[in-house]
DNA sequence: CAAAATTAATCAGCATACTGATAATCAGTG
DNA sequence: CACTGATTATCAGTATGCTGATTAATTTTG
């Protein structure tokens, strides 16, 4: 009877919980001052370029309500820089600084030393296995959210 | 490079989204007004009977200091009776209303639904090694978070 | 038993996420 | 070219989650 052990949707919710205290785990004794989604968001930059908002939330996922906040704080911060499109005057595009930059490369290492720890506990062959079932469930129920992720 | 379906920490987060958008494709339609984590919070005071909100949070991995509100919000929908302890003053006693009891038993299959949508996208036998997979990555973060999980 | 440590709850502050609405702009059509 | 519809961004409002501080009450200890 409610045996949190069975639902998926309260071990979901814990393990996005413990994810995020790995994260900060091995990033606060670095000095990073980057959440979770703030590096996906400068990471994702670095590797596309100059992309506006909605294209950036679709390739990470993010809700069009939640990015502007998002990027708000790394504008802020000075790691990242808004401009206004010249070619669509809705559109903000967006740059990592020289700054984001080495930030970026600084907090590197450390967030893939998180991400290997997240699943620590887990055999090689397990991690694999559980990358795969993530993948597979994500697939199928990528359309559900609000914030999809799109593919370029 | 920075491929988003080997990133443990990029795929928990997207799961979670999907999760909840999940609870409430199904319970939406029902007109259940509680959310994933308000539904867990009675659900399990209907399993364990009068508890107060520290021992409650210990059993749903719910933060001290996010308990309060969701409490708060449960007592305002009239579910839920908070009350000082007799034994200990400090302590806030809950228990589900007759309210609170109903509105649970009708959206209980309702949200049973959902746990098993969740995981739509795998066979059979894939849930399990998903769901055991998940238990043991859980079982060895748990004390990773401020909220870890405490059994009874 | 009095002082110190611990505990339950709350609070202010910050950062996701979402709903639904709005403003500004652009694109396509007649 | 004016009009309709779609798109980009933002905003107000609500609900988790967390940090760190504070208050009140209980427990432990010297």
């Amino acid at each position: 009877m409610h045996d949190p052990a069975h639902m998926p949707g309260h071990l979901i919710r814990r393990l996005q919980q413990i994810a995020v205290a790995v994260y900060y785990a091995e990033t606060d004794n670095a000095g990073i001052d980057l959440t979770p989604v703030q590096y996906a968001a400068m990471a994702t930059l670095l590797d596309v370029g100059e992309i506006d908002q909605i294209t950036l939330a679709g390739l990470i996922a993010y809700d069009r309500s939640t990015i502007a906040g998002v990027i708000d704080r790394l504008v802020q911060k000075g790691y990242v820089e808004r401009q206004v499109s010249p070619t669509d005057r809705r559109a903000r595009i967006l740059h990592l600084t020289e700054t984001g930059r080495q930030i970026l490369a600084h907090a590197k290492p450390h967030v893939e030393k998180a991400q290997q720890n997240m699943l620590m506990g887990l055999e090689e062959n397990e991690k694999e296995q559980f990358l795969g079932l993530l993948n597979k469930i994500i697939a199928a129920g990528n359309d559900q959210s609000r914030a999809p992720m799109r593919k370029d």
